[in-house]
DNA sequence: ATACAAAATGACGTAACGTCAATTTCAAGT
DNA sequence: ACTTGAAATTGACGTTACGTCATTTTGTAT
């Protein structure tokens, strides 16, 4: 028999929490003190611990009172539907974690942001997990939507799209020096040749995109990032000065 | 101006709740009628929209009532601790998640199960959770741990996995017809091609986990799931006769 | 004017404790 | 036996984001 300061010291569990489970009758203890003191016992230990593994694995304490009393429980089935809704809250979890990465890389790229802004943006995103995909789907082939795969997503947290949104960042930032300027001519070349990587030769589908994107009406459609006018502009120029000057050789 | 009515028509929330954000101070109405009832405009119905989308990304309504109400709000390093809280989250439920099916796999092992032999498996779990690596690495080799990942973790959900676990379940079922019945050589030959498949001619390797397998104690220590003494012994009397049978041809 | 729908306020309940506050008990030292 | 300080007790309120009554008031159609 060990009083409730030997149990916070072996288990971590704190005096309310113990007071707590003896209430709502989850856990007695063995015995009291003339004055009242709670008493635990070997078997009330056991208990805590099946107890407190039970909460790691997500059940509440009503449902593990239920569980531990009932002598012919079927944890099969109660573990099976835990790992549903726990799979689930995953799931869930998952999707805001997308779009968490999604905002940050957008304002990232926009660099930061007032109310307003934000408010845009929160109106695209709901937009386009609504709407992304018919539009995409009515635009591209079938074909061509695997290879939308490779675009970067901005909500995908792979190195593909960090370096792309960091081009595009560097490029913003350098855009005051013109387009023949050697800095954006290398995030240029950099640019051309992920793009080779990425779509190869698909000269087509290329075009699609930027299509999409020299619209922002479509762009916005299309969930594609948001880049602003200047900037694509800019962009275009640099890019076919690249490109001119390439072939030069 | 709208009705309370109309806002729950078009959104979905419900009265309840608005009468909580006007509470709370989150969104008041824009006006309120001579007899007090709540009215909303425009601009309400748009910070109610912004409201619904903040708490999905999981920020609770204070953050969400502080980050609206300040006109200069951080939102970038707002979003990225709110990533980190969502992704360390998501890492919990994964974690649960894969505890939550290797309890399910050895509960599909065992036969369903009493409160006794939870009990065992909880402590054998919780056991694992700290030891198990570090005896693992006591007794592998590093060339040897990496072919210990292709081992069935109990874990996993993977195929692999289900398969060894079907496959031992099965003996288990048919282990009173013996040995040499043909269900149970067909059964053994399965696993020996599988093992066969997973480790090659690894053979020291596959001596050791025997020898693991063959202790209760270590077998506990290095968190196999544990097979019980009955099926093991008649696991290995098979095995032979098929090694034999085999090497006859 | 009446009746009925819709809205209002107020209150309690939820889950799993944390955190006071006021009082009582325990164990040790004198 | 007495004192004292630490430890334990009960009780109560706070937390989150509403749901769910119960009761009263307002709005609107006839």
């Amino acid at each position: 028999m060990i009083s409730i300061k030997e149990v916070t010291k072996q288990t971590g569990i704190t005096v309310r929490t113990m007071r707590y489970y003896d209430q709502i009758g989850l856990l007695h203890p063995a015995d009291k003190t003339e004055g009242g003191h709670r008493l635990y016992g070997e078997k009330e230990m056991k208990k805590l611990q099946e107890i407190q593994f039970l909460k790691t694995i997500g059940f509440s304490l009503q449902e593990i009172k239920e569980m531990l009393a009932d002598e012919n429980h079927d944890w099969f089935t109660g573990l099976k539907k835990q790992l549903g809704y726990i799979s689930k809250e995953k799931e869930r979890l998952e999707q805001i974690e997308g779009t968490l990465r999604g905002l940050i890389n957008e304002i990232m790229l926009n660099g930061n942001i007032d109310l307003f802004s934000v408010q845009k943006l929160i109106q695209l995103y709901q937009q386009n997990m609504d709407k992304r995909e018919g539009y995409l789907n009515q635009i591209f082939n079938e074909e061509e939507s695997k290879l939308l795969q490779n675009l970067p997503n901005i909500n995908r947290d792979d190195p593909e799209t960090l370096e792309w949104i960091a081009l595009i960042a560097q490029l913003k930032k350098h855009m005051s020096k013109g387009i023949s300027a050697p800095e954006i001519q290398r995030l240029i070349k950099r640019m051309y040749e992920k793009e080779q990587e990425t779509f190869g030769d698909n000269k087509e589908f290329v075009e699609k995109i930027w299509d999409i994107r020299k619209s922002p009406q479509k762009s916005e459609s299309a969930g594609f990032y948001p880049i602003d006018a200047e900037t694509l502009d800019f962009f275009e120029k640099a890019y076919e000065f690249y490109v001119k000057k390439k072939s030069n050789f």
